[in-house]
DNA sequence: CAGATCATGTAACCTGTTACATGATTTC
DNA sequence: GAAATCATGTAACAGGTTACATGATCTG
């Protein structure tokens, strides 16, 4: 399950909690995997059983005891194991495209609509790219001192800008072909 | 739920048995929404409650009836408020982008044949938009003679090549990087 | 004084996949 | 003789989201 994977990869550099597992989901890799503090939770007791984590308490007053989770020599080779394994391609799975192919049913101005929203969205999502995500990694780069996996993070923001302009491309030339279309 | 409305699109162009929608599916849309017959029978009794459909049962011996979905008035309505709705973007999940993420923690040569193999992958997706679903789009524009649906049935198509596009220029730009970086 | 931050979880629900169940006809 | 095509479904399971439950401290 590549939830449990990501989760043994962020533990591989340290030992977190769940609360701040999921900061570092949000920070770094939530444009290509996201997870919810209520599935994460449940999943790193799996991940104990599992034998892949150990877990120490750090008491606290006034608020929920610190569960601070390990990785296990066992959760090391589970995640080496994992990473070297050959990976399907990801299916996609885009409302958006569905409306785009009975786009015809809509009159010009609504099917333009949505085509300018959707553009407005990945633009949006664009920039939060070049700027948050980017500073995100550098920050997390110079806070380690993993000059070499950071090579690695920013691959992965490369492919997210990538697939960014890619929709904007897309969105801008098919309005000018809709445009373009004969009104009928 | 898109699923629905999938459906609700395709029997807009003429009534259809479950069997035959999922063909249409999987001629025409499944590169960015896939569904099984076992979503997509329950889906339909579901839908014919909910008015959006009506059913005749086509007796054959031999074989389990045709049961014929026809959409009604109120499902054409439902389609085009949906199609009409503004869309939130699909949010990505790709575990490939993990493996890349802590690819720090593979040798160089394990990196590399991951993405070497999603590279061929992609490859070969590229050709089967170009090839099949390029030619389904043609035959079914033909058969059907809905020359401006079309249009729309080929923007979709012209996303998902930009979109392996993108993959694949993405793939040979890592792994010239990661052959570039030093070794350690 | 409202909202974010820290910190943990459980339960219900929704969507989608896999496996099971049946079986004749046509094509290679 | 094996595999694809036609044609319907149900049941179990897996993964993920939303809602519920609690509550102090810090920030604006």
């Amino acid at each position: 399950m590549p939830l449990k994977h990501a989760l043994l990869g962020f533990l591989s550099y340290q030992p977190m909690t769940g609360y701040d597992l999921k900061q570092h989901f949000d920070r770094s890799i939530s444009h290509f995997w996201n997870a919810k503090l209520s599935q994460i939770y449940p999943a790193l007791s799996q991940m104990r059983t599992d034998g892949w984590l150990t877990m120490e308490v750090d008491y606290q007053e006034d608020r929920p005891n610190r569960k601070v989770y390990q990785i296990t020599e066992n959760g090391r080779v589970a995640l080496h194991n994992w990473l070297g394994e050959p990976t399907e391609m990801a299916p996609v799975r885009d409302a958006f495209l569905i409306k785009v192919f009975f786009g015809g049913k809509l009159n010009r101005e609504d099917i333009l609509a949505q085509l300018h929203r959707y553009l407005i969205l990945h633009k949006e999502q664009l920039t939060s790219y070049q700027k948050n995500v980017q500073q995100e990694i550098q920050k997390n780069a110079e806070a380690t001192g993993l000059v070499k996996e950071s090579v690695f993070w920013n691959l992965t923001l490369e492919m997210g800008i990538k697939y960014e302009q890619g929709w904007i491309e897309w969105c801008e030339d098919s309005i000018k072909k809709i445009e373009a279309m004969d009104d009928d």
